[in-house]
DNA sequence: CAGGATCCAATAAGATACTG
DNA sequence: CAGTATCTTATTGGATCCTG
């Protein structure tokens, strides 16, 4: 597969470049502490519905503590991926939604799923295998 | 863009599926905890320039402990990223090397590499912009 | 050389109670 | 409804010492 190794020396490639800049700069530390936070994309796949207000977030998750969803929502729109609009009712609601920035991340956080979905069982063999020869 | 919306789209249908499933078993948390993992990238991209022994990964690293890269090593050779090989010399030596499986998530993980790229700057501006208002 | 075993500090996250 | 504030626990990672 020369398409597959051509791409993979090309992040290869863009990935040494991204380590050797200052600490605490690194583009994609930035990006990865998103993705792997606990909560970050599953909050946007979860607004990749549509709007969705506080509460309403609240339910659709169930296992987010209070704390944590506004927490990782107020990370989000200080990244620029999540808008946040208050309306003045009493009592007061507020509507969260995904900037186009937060939609574009969709894409490639697209791949990682698909290559999850489709390498979990060898990873999962794989597990097997050595847990039970240890 | 209509092929831009038609992925994200069929991510948000993977990502439904993959999230109704038993606790634990999600396919897409088990390649997140890697992805997020604040070594196992570095060290998969760092053997992506080829096979590389015990303290040369040490070296190559610098700021990764002794204990860090022992239990990341094991957990990507149980995952079966990572092969380790031992060569019965004195003292001995071993040897870790991606397998197809490792380097195959070089691919999915350029995509987000590049869209870190790509967007670091709107990232940071945004960033900015919330921190300075409030 | 390639780790194993401990101990300790920092961080992340959950539970609980309260407010405009 | 949409949060804030505080306390406590769980997880992570680093430092240090030791071994075949």
């Amino acid at each position: 597969m020369l398409d597959l190794d051509s791409q993979a020396a090309n992040t290869v490639a863009q990935w040494n470049a991204s380590i050797s800049q200052p600490t605490g700069a690194c583009p994609v530390r930035t990006v990865l502490d998103k993705v792997s936070d606990k909560w970050s994309m599953l909050l946007v796949m979860t607004l990749a519905n549509g709007p969705m207000r506080f509460n309403q977030l609240r339910r659709e998750i169930a296992d987010i503590s209070q704390k944590m969803l506004t927490q990782t929502l107020r990370d989000l729109q200080r990244d620029g991926l999540v808008a946040r609009q208050v309306f003045d009712t009493k009592p007061p609601s507020v509507e969260y939604r995904l900037t186009d920035l937060g939609e574009s991340i969709i894409v490639p956080f697209g791949h990682m799923i698909a290559w999850a979905g489709q390498n979990h069982p060898r990873i999962d063999q794989a597990r097997q295998a050595f847990d039970s020869q240890s």
